[in-house]
DNA sequence: ATGCCTAACACCGTTAGA
């Protein structure tokens, strides 16, 4: 079963790379973040032509996650725990989560589109942190399946300094803040695996990279799109990398997406 | 210290991303 999350920011500018991707890899299930479109004005028809199934949890505007797959689609879920009074009021499309049938066995998959958090010591920064507290409470509910779950996302935190291209200068940034990678790591305590660098334990190898300065040419970039794995699914973890071609392209997502192949 | 670049939305600038 290979699985792959993507950033596309926005599905419907990034529609021909989307299908491009899945005619080229075929991957059997393919987390999106940042739609920033509609739930019902999502490409549905397009990806069903290309042959997979569609889940969507869309907003206007901002954010937005989904779930591409070849093999049927079961039990969508689209809500994070509520822990505090606040919480009850969070609209944001961030989350979405269901069981894929595939390979005569069932794999639980989300895809979550953590908050970007905008500046440290900022309300959405701390919105950033709770969410992440929201996380691994139902993270937490979903562990005791058992199953192979595989939580693919745009976590927006860069774990370690191999993940981003200047940790001395970046230390206490956005994405690249102790409290941040302190919440990242509470998910890995869980039991979860990094896929890849539990394959790649010393490669640097990043997944976004800043439209502005020439990021990319210049290899300026931040690893924080993560796929994090039940121990069931990371017991059976046969390969995990990054693509880079879709964000080599004309007009890219400043994502590129990240897979794994799972037995 | 700031802009850099891109997308959406509603208009010819603002908000957000990371």
């Amino acid at each position: 079963m290979k699985i792959a999350t993507w950033n596309v920011n926005s599905v419907k500018a990034r529609l021909q790379h989307v299908l491009d991707y899945l005619k080229d890899e075929q991957p059997d299930v393919l987390l999106l973040q940042e739609l920033k479109c509609l739930t019902e004005a999502f490409p549905t028809m397009e990806c069903e032509d290309a042959g997979y199934n569609v889940a969507a949890h869309g907003q206007k505007t901002y954010n937005g996650v989904a779930i591409l797959s070849k093999h049927p689609i079961e039990d969508v879920v689209t809500t994070l725990p509520v822990l505090e009074e606040a919480d009850k009021e969070d609209k944001q499309a961030r989350y979405i989560e269901a069981v894929i049938c595939g390979d005569g066995q069932a794999f639980r998959v989300a895809s979550v589109y953590v908050p970007n958090g905008t500046e440290i010591d900022s309300d959405r920064f701390a919105y950033k942190l709770r969410y992440f507290d929201r996380l691994r409470e139902h993270i937490t509910g979903l562990l005791r399946y058992e199953e192979k779950l595989i939580i693919g996302a745009d976590y927006n935190v860069a774990p370690e300094d191999i993940d981003v291209y200047n940790p001395k200068a970046l230390r206490g940034t956005l994405c690249f803040h102790p409290e941040e990678q302190q919440k990242f790591r509470s998910l890995l305590h869980l039991g979860l695996a990094d896929a890849y660098r539990a394959l790649h334990p010393d490669v640097q190898q990043f997944s976004w990279w800043d439209y502005r300065g020439g990021g990319l040419q210049n290899n300026k970039g931040l690893r924080i799109d993560h796929l994090l794995l039940s121990p069931q699914a990371a017991d059976n973890l046969q390969a995990c990398d990054v693509d880079l071609h879709p964000r080599q392209k004309e007009k890219p997502s400043d994502h590129a997406p990240v897979w794994c192949e799972i037995a």
